[in-house]
DNA sequence: GCCGTTTTCGGCCCGACTGTTTTCAGTCG
């Protein structure tokens, strides 16, 4: 059983424990540790046969018991006996927004309701609305909700998000007295994929911003709206949250409302110790009452003996202990890169020619740029046979003679086919700089056979890189079935730089698997999979997802000068 | 159920918005 499976059971767990009514400290143990178990960079079954399972934060005696008995067996006695205790379909009631745990048991108990179908059959029946403490508001939002819930997709990549915040954001600027507009939440976190928007920003008439805010052309609907906050739906059904504040709160809202959850519960049990509480105004001195505003989040984190944590790493993990003792590491940023490894030109699938998509490097303060068109195997993606390689060879030459200033690498994106032999012969391999492998087919193979595929491409002397490696593709294409810790391990004996694909529909590979790649001494590419220029903007979601592994600088390949990277290439 | 530079027992984050209510419960982030 994976991490993802076993924190889903301890999320079910915690909704059962709520329609029971339990003890919330009791939940809230199972909801802290399902989390942990998601952001695992390991697989729990390894830390099982460790003996490491204690040292997550948030598993004591009893969970690590639980968790064991999950790995080991695939089943858990005491979540089957809770779920035996509730009718069926409630947990599934709790998906939708607006339904709680008290709702949910009222639907039911009295209305014997167990799916949504149902439950709109019986809101449009006015069924509902006669329920104690319900009426027809309270219905007609449950459908609202229901209703939106079926039309809305799944949570959506990231780079779609930014898109629709940068609109948003642009539309807004010229509202009177509105400041300090700012995307937080998950998206400043640098999330692989958003759920909802969230914006805050300071105002000199929060109610004036707010009322902006919900009468732009784009938004559809309306769900809540008071004097700070408030949220809509906009065209494509995306949630969008605004919240707004005085300006001299800015920094404490920003931190408050870029979350996690978890990291701010984590933070907020900190304050506690030392006499204080937080909220999204400040910070309260529980003796004296007083409140104490901060300008920037610095200046708070400050506040609270805490050295800076970067927001992509704010995921309630040992952040706050590592910020403690002053051991947060300072994380790669966009302006270190030096050269994108992983772009294709019009020669195969992409749009712009090898000219072009060297001077866009350039003006981006690149050194070098990797042409990794694809080898012939990729026929739908016009893949070059060796032919064409060559020629191409001679048109970068050629550009390099004429440009100054940047550097493009002949390289090539080779396949790696079902038995992990490379769509180049040896000897083409060899003339080129830089060599990025990947699989782009027979996606289907089991874990093994994916796994000794893998580490035979990159046992290969002549490749420098591993592209993409889970193959995944959001929000739709899984992961392939691989054994990333092996891949890792690969990584690190044969040399291969694994990529960090910074296209918003890979990620790959993704927070997490940096994190342990890292962890293990691996090095690390972010790139962008560029197809036409405007790709090569991708770079800031690989180096977002980079800083969410925790990776400085040194981890990252190119973020060296082109004269350190091509010694390294060749070392 | 977890956890401890006050504690191994007694705590456990905090505020906004809505709807059905006459003072608050439920839900959300």
């Amino acid at each position: 059983m994976n991490n993802k499976e076993i924190a889903r059971v301890f999320e079910d767990m915690a909704d059962l424990l709520e329609l029971k009514g339990e003890n919330p400290f009791k939940l809230r143990a199972y909801q802290k540790a399902a989390r942990s178990i998601e952001y695992l960079p390991v697989e729990a079954e390894q830390l099982v046969s460790e003996g490491k399972l204690r040292e997550v934060p948030g598993v004591g005696e009893a969970i690590a018991k639980k968790i064991t008995e999950l790995v080991t067996t695939g089943k858990l006695g005491a979540y089957e006996k809770l779920k035996a205790e509730f009718p069926e379909g409630v947990i599934a009631l709790l998906e939708v927004p607006g339904i709680g745990p008290k709702t949910a048991m009222l639907l039911s108990t009295e209305l014997g309701i167990k799916t949504m179908d149902e439950l709109e059959a019986a809101i449009i029946q006015g069924k509902v609305a006669a329920l104690p403490r319900m009426g027809e508001k309270a219905a007609d939002n449950i459908l609202r909700h229901l209703q939106a819930l079926r039309r809305k997709d799944q949570r959506i990549p990231i780079g779609e998000a930014l898109l629709v915040v940068d609109k948003l954001l642009a539309q807004l600027k010229d509202v009177p007295g509105l400041r300090n507009l700012t995307p937080a939440g998950s998206l400043r976190r640098f999330k692989e994929t958003i759920g909802d928007i969230d914006i805050m920003g300071t105002a000199d008439d929060a109610r004036e911003a707010i009322q902006a805010f919900v009468s732009l052309p784009q938004v559809r609907e309306v769900l809540a709206s008071g004097t700070t906050k408030a949220s809509v739906v906009v065209a494509g059904g995306l949630q969008v949250d605004l919240r707004i504040v005085e300006h001299d709160s800015f920094g404490s809202t920003l931190q408050y409302f870029t979350g996690s959850k978890q990291h701010n519960i984590n933070l907020r049990e900190r304050a506690h110790r030392m006499g204080l509480k937080l909220s999204e105004y400040g910070i309260t001195d529980l003796r004296t009452e007083k409140l104490e505003k901060f300008a920037t989040e610095e200046a708070f984190y400050r506040r609270m003996g805490l050295q800076f944590i970067p927001p992509e790493i704010r995921e309630g993990q040992d952040e706050i202990a590592r910020a403690e003792q002053g051991t947060i590491p300072g994380l790669v940023e966009t302006s270190d890169i030096k050269g994108d490894l992983h772009v294709h030109s019009r020669w195969s699938d992409g749009r712009d020619s090898i000219e072009a998509v060297a001077l866009a490097a350039k003006a981006r303060g690149y050194q070098y740029v990797a042409l990794t068109d694809h080898s012939a195997g990729r026929g739908i993606a016009r893949g070059l046979p060796p032919e064409r390689l060559r020629q191409q060879g001679a048109e970068v030459r050629a550009l390099n003679e004429k440009l100054n200033g940047i550097r493009i690498l002949s390289g090539a994106e080779v396949d790696i086919r079902a038995d992990g032999s490379l769509d180049f012969p040896d000897d083409i391999l060899a003339g080129l700089d830089i060599v990025v492998a990947a699989v782009h087919s027979g996606m289907d193979e089991p874990q093994e056979r994916m796994t000794r595929r893998m580490i035979k491409a990159m046992e290969n002397p002549h490749v420098d890189v591993l592209a993409h490696p889970t193959c995944r593709l959001l929000p739709d294409r899984e992961p392939v079935a691989v054994d990333m810790e092996a891949i890792f391990q690969a990584a690190v004996r044969t040399g291969t730089i694994l990529e960090v694909s910074g296209m918003p529909s890979r990620l790959d590979l993704k927070d997490i698997h940096i994190y342990r790649a890292r962890e293990l001494g691996a090095k690390l590419a972010t790139s962008t999979d560029t197809h036409s220029v405007e790709h090569l903007e991708f770079m800031r979601f690989g180096v977002g997802m980079a800083r969410r592994g925790w990776c400085r600088p040194q981890d990252i390949v190119n973020t060296r000068p082109l004269k350190e990277f091509l010694a390294y290439l060749k070392s």
